[in-house]
DNA sequence: CTATCTGCAAACCGTTTGCAGCGTT
DNA sequence: AACGCTGCAAACGGTTTGCAGATAG
């Protein structure tokens, strides 16, 4: 187990590696992403980052989502309502729950969808790309809230 | 098994004993939805709907897979993009896999998720609302094609 | 010094809302 | 006749693009 400043550290790291460049926007950006539990929207990346780094744009959130999604450190979670929230890459057939309501975040062990992905091409004819398997929810805290 | 015409005169009928109004432009939507084997988007209903009755608006088809929706007749499919299309309700264990090019739909028979989602609200303390499981692929034409 | 990165403004796209008139019941 | 439904236009929210200036290497 990694701690926190030392995967900022490894992420910067390879951003450097690939050709990138390290600025103080990028360094906030990956911090906030190392550290939290939540799946952060743009929005939320954009006002947590200004207290930081006033001057950080929303623009530039975008694009910099758009480099660690290149470099497989993040992962883009689909919402319902069709926005998306982004979250530190996992590895292994975890799978997502997420909180609808403050956007928490928890990983289960789910069923591994190799076998099931390979017995839907053989039968479909498909070339398959890509599989959701998340649960939507309320986490313990917004569910005690929601009856206030 | 029904033939479409018969279902479309049911979701009317359903549209109608629950005080919705019979209207052109819902019975052009619905024949759309009843016959096709694609998911379709918002704008293809809206572009294929105006062959057929021509001052079809967008805003009436949004309102009416509404409408739709809210009677358990359509379910919504969300696509990677954050874009959503529109098709059939299923009934029971049957789960999605979708053709990212062309929007072409197949059913499969997926695990029961009901035990999962039992265990996750366990171990979790989430009080869980809805779950996902769709696949994304190219079907066989899509995957032909994309081969020039 | 050069190429990348930044923030601003504006464009963009899917979706929703306000409203006056039309059409079902 | 009453009220739901319609289409238009405009607003909306998230995301992307164009651009000139700032900055990391």
């Amino acid at each position: 187990m990694k701690t926190d400043s030392s995967t900022t550290y490894e992420w910067i790291k390879q951003l450097q590696t690939c050709g990138y460049r390290v600025t103080a926007a990028r360094q906030t950006i990956v911090e906030l992403l190392v550290s939290s539990t939540h799946a952060l929207s743009p929005i939320e990346i954009y006002d947590l980052g200004r207290k930081e780094y006033p001057a950080l744009g929303l623009v530039t959130v975008y694009r910099t989502l758009e480099r660690l999604d290149e470099l497989g450190l993040i992962q883009r979670v689909h919402m319902p309502d069709g926005c998306h929230r982004y979250l530190r890459a996992t590895q292994g057939h975890q799978h997502l729950l997420l909180c609808t309501c403050c956007g928490q975040v928890e990983m289960f062990e789910g069923d591994d969808l190799s076998k099931l992905t390979q017995r839907v091409e053989d039968t479909t004819g498909y070339h398959i790309q890509d599989h959701w398997l998340q649960l939507f929810g309320l986490c313990p805290r917004c569910t005690s809230q929601s009856r206030q």
